[in-house]
DNA sequence: GATACTGTTGGCCA
DNA sequence: CTGGCCAACAGTAT
């Protein structure tokens, strides 16, 4: 009854993780991006020098971390949850990034960037970037130098992350597991850190409409088949977007701050209110949930 | 000029 | 335990 693909006419070009303003929301399918590009940019490579260029970024052990780092190679680079790991090859402590609005991985000259608040300098190396800048223009972010042997321990125990939804197949029995006892609203219980981690306000819409599932029903209220209808629009929310966003369009194109104005949107429910469902074109609504917006189509996600 | 709003996390409070 | 509110911050809309 429910496909999790997309319906309709596209209303986009550009990509999901970017508001209808032209803003840009670091969720699980960006930081995703973000540690491939990384990855891309620098595995293997020696850093020549790290400057914490806004020390408020550093929220323990970063600035020790960046005098080390210095002759370091670039290691593994992998996500958790909205967190990008930066694993030294020859070193015991990683660099960890919490990107939270407006934070953003991008290969860019730092002198023409306005909001840098670590810059990567890497030994130059022809076909690869030397700069990688963490630019964050509403400075929330945050950084970390941690054991790397330590990390799995430090997500689970002090960040208090849940499991991971993707890459790994995650079934109905796995939804109403993780998200079955919880009486909020499920599009509340969705962004729920600590029970599934990675999921943020924009995916919670996107990923209710496309189950068809309402955003207001009790998370411990859904059926079986609900369930299996969101087990399958997660995935398919997480890998579209990833497609649509992949290569290197986030790290050069939006980056530079392009405007979004008189595109169409890259959601299909997300900043749409008013516009027609892509499904049942009835008007998409909007409404507040924990103090966080809310879109949805009252007319084809079931109540 | 002032105020509201934006999404994420953590902290505080009832 | 729950759920709600606010701070942190900066830019944009009203
Ligand atoms: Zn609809």
């Amino acid at each position: 009854m429910f496909d999790v693909r997309r319906q309709g006419s596209p209303r986009i070009e550009s990509g999901a993780g970017y508001t209808s303003r032209g803003g840009w929301m670091p969720e699980l399918p960006e930081v995703e991006i973000m540690c491939r590009n990384l990855a891309r940019w620098s595995l293997g490579r020696p850093l020549c020098q790290v400057d914490v260029v806004d020390s408020a970024v550093d929220s323990g052990g970063v600035e020790e971390w960046a005098r080390k780092a210095r002759g370091r190679t670039v290691g593994r680079v992998w996500r958790r949850g909205k967190y990008a790991v930066v694993e030294l090859a020859d070193a015991e402590h990683s660099l960890v990034l919490h990107f939270r609005m407006t934070g953003k991985l991008v290969a860019a000259d730092p002198e023409r960037r306005s909001s840098v608040r670590i810059i990567l300098r890497l030994a130059p190396e022809a076909g690869r970037p030397d700069c990688l800048v963490f630019d964050d223009a509403r400075r929330l972010g945050n950084a970390w130098a941690l054991a790397t042997a330590e990390l799995q321990d430090w997500f689970e125990t002090s960040r208090k992350l849940g499991p991971e939804p993707w890459p790994v197949h995650r079934p109905a029995a796995f939804w109403a597991s993780q998200l079955g006892s919880i009486r909020s609203p499920i599009k509340v219980a969705l962004m729920r850190q600590d029970r599934v981690a990675g999921l943020g306000n924009i995916a919670a819409s996107e990923i209710l409409w496309r189950a068809g599932v309402s955003p207001t029903r009790q998370a411990c209220s859904l059926s079986l088949e609900q369930w299996d209808r969101l087990a399958a629009a997660v995935p398919a929310f997480i890998t579209d977007t990833i497609e649509r966003e992949g290569g290197d369009e986030i790290a050069y194109v939006n980056s530079r701050g392009a405007s979004s104005h008189g595109n169409p949107s890259p959601f299909s429910v997300y900043r749409c209110d008013g516009q027609p469902c892509p499904r049942c074109r009835a008007p998409i609504e909007r409404f507040k949930q924990s103090g966080r917006s809310t879109f949805w189509c009252a007319a084809c996600q079931e109540g």
